[in-house]
DNA sequence: TTAAGAAATGTGCTCGCAAACACTTTCACC
DNA sequence: GGTGAAAGTGTTTGCGAGCACATTTCTTAA
C-alpha cells in the first residue's frame, strides 16, 4: 500500500520549497525550467495523491449546484430524485456543497424559461437539468456553455447539447426488456393491454414514448401476431374516474389477461383488480413506489422495473462534485440498471447501494 | 441549509474555550458542571456537525482492517470481493485506512486457525471474515470480542456470533426466486436438471446448499410433479473431464430442456451447449462473471442472478470505516439485492452503484 | 556598472479539529 | 494558614494543502 506522500515530501526530495511544488501541481506561472524538471522527476517516481480533505479545508470555498426539475405533487419518482440529490449534498457537507432546487411545469415552456433565467443569474458552479422540450433546453444549455458552467442531463438524453454527463435509463432497452419479461407470462395470449395515461392526447414524457417503441419492437420481432390493445386513461383522475373505464375495458376485452404500462401508475390497474377481485389479469409496470409495491406483494402486479430514481439524483450531484471539486474525469453516459422486481425479490431491493 | 458551525462558534456562544468544548464533545474528564451546562445548552439549540475531514486530519491516526477470505485461484466471485474491498480503502485513502488480506483454504480448519491467530496478533482495528465452519469461526470471533475488535461477517450469516454487521445474499430467497424464474421458462416440463460441482460429495459452500433448499422449496410448493434430476460434476476438471459426462447426461435424459446450478459455473454447461450445438437446452445460474456473461449473450444461459460481489467487498470496508472512524451507527444486516440478468438487460448491469 | 523591473522562490498564515501543554482555581489535610 | 495534588480551563501546536505576500535571483536597458 502506497505510503502517504505530502507536498512537503516532494519539496524536500526535489530540493525546492512547497510553494514551487504547489505552483507546478496547479499549473501556475513563474516556475523555472530547472525547478520544473526537478519536481517532475520526483513526481514521476513517487505516486503523489493529494489529500483532498486538507485541500478542501484550505481552499475554503462554497459550491452551489442547481437542480432544475419538473414540479412534482407527490410523484414518487421525482421525489426520490430530489431526496437522492439532497442526500448526496449531505454526504459531502464538509466540502461546503449547497444545492438549490427549482421546479418548472411540464409542457409549459414559459415556466421552464423563467426558471432557467433565474438559474443563470444565480451563477451556480454546476447544474443538473431534467430537460424540457429540445429547443428550450438547448437555449438554456448554450448559455451555460457560454458561462462555462458544467451541467448534467437527467432522465432524457440529448447528446447534441454536449452535457458533462447523462444519467438515466435507456428507455428503448428498458421497454424491450419489459416485453421480454411480460411475454414469459403471456406467450399464449392473442391480445394484451397497453395502458397509457394521457393529457391532450400525449403521455407525460419522452421516456415513456421510447419505452413503448422498445416494447413494440420486441413484440414485432417475437410475437407479431399478438394484438396490443391500448387502454387510455386521463392523466388526472381518481377511482371514480378510472373504475368505470376499467370496467368497460375488461368487460369488452375478455381475452386480455396481461397488461403493461410504461408509466409509474400501474397501481391504478393493480388496485382496481384487487378491489374488484377480477381474477386472471396480471400486469407489469415501472417504478418501485409505495402503491406499486403493495400491488406487487398482493399479486396483481407481476413485475416492476425499477429505475433507481434515488441513485440517479444522488449520482448526479456526486458526479458534479467529482468533476468540479475534485477535478476528476467522469463518465459521459451513465445508464441506470434495468432491474426486475417480483414478489420474491422485492424485499431485497435497495434504493441506495452505497 | 444548515450554516457551518465550528467548535470555535460553540465556544464563543457559551463563553468557554475551545478546549472545554472539545472535552465535552469527546466525553473527556475535567469539566465543571457549570461549564457543561452552558455548552450543552448551546449544543441543543444549534445543530453541530463536526467537520470529519478536519477531524481526520488532526487525529492523524492509522487504521488497519483485516479481511480473511478463502483462497481463490481465479475465482471471479472472490476476486471481485477483494477488488471491492481494496477500492473502498482507496476511496478513503486520506483517512489512512489500510487493509490486509489473508487467505485460508476452504474446508481446511488448520489454515483457517493459523490465519486467525495471525490476525489477532496483528491487532487490527476491524476485521471482515468469510466464515469457515461454525466452531472455528466462533473460536475466532470470541477472541475478537474479548479484544474489542469489531468484525463483519461476509457471505455466511451467523447471527449468534454477534457481528457488527453482516453482508451477503439471502441464499434461501435467492434460490426461491431462481426457481420462480426458471419455471417461467420450464412450466411445461416434466423433468429439469440441477447441476452441482462437488468434491468428496460436497458442494463448495453453505450458500449453495441454502440456495438449493430455497429452490426445492419453491418447486415443491408450485411444481411438485416436476422431477429434479441432479448432474454431478467433479469440482476440478476441464473440457476433457466434463464433455463426456455431459454427453452421457443429455443423451440419457432427452426430456431435459432446462437446468440450473447454484454455483458460478453455469458456463461449463453453457459452453458445452454452445460448442456441441445442442439445441433446445437452456440453463440458468449465478454470478455475473466473464464466462457466464458470454454464454448469456450467446443464449445458452437464459438467466443469471447477480450477487454484487464487488459491492459486498466495498460495503464491508465502508461499514467498518463508518462505524470505527466516524463512529456512526451501522445496520446489522445487509442483504444484497437479488438481481436478474438476461441478454436484454445485461448491458446495463453495473458492478458498482456508487 | 547599476538600477529597475520581472521572474522565480520561499515563508507564513489559514482552514476546523484534536491533543499536548501551561496555567489557574479548588479543596482536603496537616 | 500553608501545602500539594487534583480538577478545571485556556492556549498553542500541528495535521496537509492553498494562497498571499515577502524575499531572492535573474534580465535588461540606461
Amino acid at each position: 500500500m502506497a505510503q502517504k506522500v505530502r507536498i512537503k515530501d516532494i519539496a524536500e526530495k526535489s530540493g525546492v520549497s512547497v510553494g514551487t511544488v504547489d505552483r507546478i501541481l496547479h499549473n501556475r506561472p513563474n516556475v523555472s525550467k530547472s525547478a520544473r524538471e526537478k519536481v517532475e522527476r520526483v513526481l514521476k517516481e513517487i505516486n503523489y495523491q493529494p489529500n483532498m480533505y486538507a485541500s478542501a479545508l484550505a481552499y475554503n470555498k462554497q459550491y452551489t449546484f442547481h437542480l432544475i426539475m419538473p414540479k412534482h405533487e407527490s410523484e414518487a419518482y421525482w421525489e426520490e430524485i430530489e431526496e437522492g440529490a439532497i442526500q448526496a449534498c449531505e454526504a459531502r457537507r464538509d466540502f461546503n456543497i449547497q444545492i438549490k432546487i427549482s421546479y418548472y411545469k411540464r409542457f409549459d415552456t414559459e415556466t421552464f424559461n423563467n426558471t432557467f433565467q433565474e438559474v443563470i443569474d444565480s451563477k451556480p458552479n454546476g447544474v443538473i437539468v431534467v430537460p424540457s422540450d429540445y429547443e428550450s433546453t438547448e437555449a438554456f444549455t448554450s448559455q451555460l456553455h457560454e458561462q462555462n458552467i458544467p451541467f448534467i442531463l437527467l432522465d432524457s438524453s440529448m447528446p447534441t447539447l454536449k452535457p458533462l454527463s447523462f444519467f438515466g435509463q435507456d428507455s428503448f432497452s428498458s421497454g424491450f426488456f419489459a416485453a421480454k419479461m411480460l411475454m414469459l407470462l403471456a406467450h399464449d395470449e392473442k391480445e394484451i393491454m397497453l395502458m397509457k395515461l394521457t393529457k391532450n392526447g400525449k403521455v407525460a414524457s419522452k421516456q415513456q414514448e421510447n419505452r413503448e417503441v422498445g416494447f413494440r419492437h420486441y413484440m414485432k420481432e417475437h410475437f407479431p401476431s399478438i394484438a396490443i390493445t391500448e387502454l387510455i386513461l386521463p392523466m388526472e383522475g381518481d377511482r371514480n374516474t378510472y373504475d368505470p373505464l376499467l370496467d368497460a375495458f375488461f368487460d369488452s376485452h375478455p381475452n386480455v389477461h396481461h397488461g403493461i404500462t410504461m408509466c409509474s401508475k400501474a397501481h391504478i390497474v393493480g388496485d382496481y383488480l384487487l378491489r374488484t377481485k377480477r381474477q386472471g389479469v396480471k400486469i407489469m409496470g415501472y417504478d418501485m413506489v409505495g402503491k406499486n409495491e403493495t400491488c406487487l406483494r398482493q399479486g396483481t402486479i407481476s413485475f416492476l422495473i425499477a429505475q433507481h430514481a434515488y441513485m440517479q439524483g444522488y449520482n448526479c450531484v456526486d458526479t458534479l462534485f467529482k468533476s468540479i471539486v475534485l477535478k476528476q474525469e467522469v463518465p459521459a453516459i451513465n445508464y441506470m440498471p434495468i432491474e426486475l422486481l417480483t414478489k420474491e425479490n422485492v424485499d431485497f431491493y435497495r434504493r441506495t447501494q452505497a
